[in-house]
DNA sequence: CCGAATCCCAGGCGATACTG
DNA sequence: CAGTATCGCCTGGGATTCGG
């Protein structure tokens, strides 16, 4: 199974932006810094309390994000991007600058054809 | 950058990435040039047919790579990256690299346990 | 040699309801 | 408020077979 283990470190970075929120979870705790859960939930329409749970927990196994929680009636639990999870950022730039040529190219291509 | 999440474009460059081969294929094009199919199949070990060309002809559709057939017989195909494609080879640097260091991130906590 | 067509399964994702 | 628990759909990915 192992190919060449140093050219597939792709699929490490990979592995952990991939998830239909987190993307926009990191995004948006690197915009805002600390975010409680409910903010969190609110701020993306249509994700569920399960999914942003899920996606959370798994950002947190990998040291990207923080979280605390604070032991009182009702609860209170904050998460926020970790030291170590910064060091995505210029990924996530590099990704976002690049996506928004592509959303361009692939607009060209569609009036080419419509000419 | 905007990051607002309705306007996060980090999701066109990641839809493009994502894929089981396609990380191997992009950088295997990127490294060796102009291959034919059978020599893609053979440098991987574990693929199929059928999702090596999925593959292939997803990252066609998005002008990642490019295919050129020679009507021959028996037939011959050939793939390389375009120059379009070639912009993504910043992102997959950073991404392989970043993977690397994460690797490594985890390994240390895996010894930290174990200590 | 290249790839399309078919069948199949696991897991990501979502809707909904329940709990401390 | 911040989660679990259950259920079910849908899609990516894989094995196999057929075709030009």
């Amino acid at each position: 199974m192992d190919k060449q283990p140093d050219l597939c470190r792709v699929e490490d970075a990979l592995g952990i932006l991939v998830g239909k929120w987190k993307p926009i979870i990191l995004l948006y705790l690197l915009q805002e810094g600390t975010k409680r859960f409910s903010e969190l939930k609110r701020s993306m329409p249509g994700i569920t309390q399960k999914m942003l749970t899920k996606q959370l927990r798994e950002l947190e196994d990998e040291d990207i994000i923080e979280r605390v929680v604070y032991p009182q009636v009702p609860p209170k639990v904050e998460y926020s991007i970790s030291e170590y999870g910064r060091s995505l950022e210029p990924i996530l730039e590099a990704m976002h600058e690049w996506g928004t040529k592509h959303t361009l190219h692939k607009m060209n291509k569609l009036n080419k054809k419509s000419m």
